[in-house]
DNA sequence: AATAAATTAGTACATTTGTTCTAAATTGAT
DNA sequence: ATCAATTTAGAACAAATGTACTAATTTATT
């Protein structure tokens, strides 16, 4: 592995275990080399961090790619989405636990983040109208519901690490598990009553 | 006002706009008093942080107080109590914000918070029950979902302040107004039939 | 008015951090 | 093998920060 892979790797297991404020002489330091070689891979601290949501956003563009080529979506698309969403953003969970502070010191990620909210609350309600659609979902919800649904899912979807780091400090699959059922269950009340039925949760 | 006082709300406002790295100099200069005789009066700078924590638990349990009070608990109560919430939310929102950050550097806080939640759930379960009873909240809702749209009702209600930060932005009124509203249009499904008839968006 | 207690200002110190700079070492190409 | 380019190490700098310390000033008490 190149030094520059390596140093992100350093960074990441660093931000995830002690926050942003982890500084590059910590990171150089746990991978022993030097700060002015950290700093000619990286010229800004900052750009650590970029890096890493770069990748963060790669990798879940996969996943949303994949999610756009089901052709007949059910609950079970849904949870296997949000199961693979959810492993990804505890690989990178410092970005989601120090999310705010991240984007006031790095504006671009604030403005991509926004963004992607935009496009996929577009993409979400037309999961939701499919699943109607499907007998899954139930058909006389009002469009301010689906669209309250939407953003509730977001910030659950995108602060449970959180919730979790405060409170019952889950690790690992544990973590994920727990709140892929949470998911699950948030979708309940949605279900259409002949669906509902076939759930166990 | 005494000095203390001044150096808290001074703090308050230094740490909602630029965030927990705002320093001691800082709210020392915003002021106009010297370093040292913010020193004198919060020997330790995260003592600041603490005391404005101290501030808004003190400031959410009248709310709950009265919340208990109340004899017959409909949607009224509810949205009014988290529209209370939510501008007491606003006020020391730097604390939402940077809620993990915070918990990591000043342990007591995460701790009074993960044993605030347990309370709260509890609580939460209860008020839920009632509204089952009266009516208002369908009956064939699982256990199990109950319990996690208390969760979810905690995430929402504690991190819609970062979700509007890396979003839209909203601020004061706008922000409490429109989260107040997501939280009404949260509960909309567990409504009973009869009830949701009632309601308007 | 005199004295003690409190508050405030201002300086100073040790530490940390991002960044720069220079020289050494390694690697790759010819 | 030689030379250039890349990579690395390590020192150095300026700025910032938490905290400590001292002296001045204000306030309260008798």
């Amino acid at each position: 592995m190149d030094t520059k892979s390596r140093i992100l790797a350093a960074a990441l297991e660093l931000y995830n275990e002690k926050g942003i404020d982890a500084t590059t002489r910590h990171i150089a330091a746990a991978m022993d080399i030097s700060p002015g070689n950290l700093h000619y891979h990286f010229k800004q601290t900052d750009d650590v961090i970029m890096a890493l949501w770069d990748r963060l956003v790669a990798e879940f563009s996969v996943l949303v790619i994949n999610l756009d080529k089901v052709k007949h979506i059910g609950l079970d698309t849904l949870r296997s989405f949000y199961r693979q969403s959810f492993d990804i953003e505890y690989k990178y969970r410092f970005i989601f636990l120090h999310f705010v502070a991240i984007g006031a010191r790095l504006p671009k990620i604030r403005e991509q983040y926004a963004g992607m909210m935009q496009r996929r609350e577009k993409e979400f309600k037309g999961i939701f109208k499919k699943l109607v659609q499907g007998g899954i979902f139930q058909k006389d919800v009002p469009p301010k519901v689906w669209k309250a649904l939407v953003r509730q899912i977001f910030i659950v979807a995108d602060f449970w690490l959180s919730s979790n780091e405060l409170t019952d400090q889950l690790r690992g699959e544990k973590a994920a598990t727990a709140f892929t059922r949470q998911m699950e269950a948030m979708f309940y009340p949605y279900l259409s009553a002949r669906h509902a039925a076939k759930i166990t949760l």
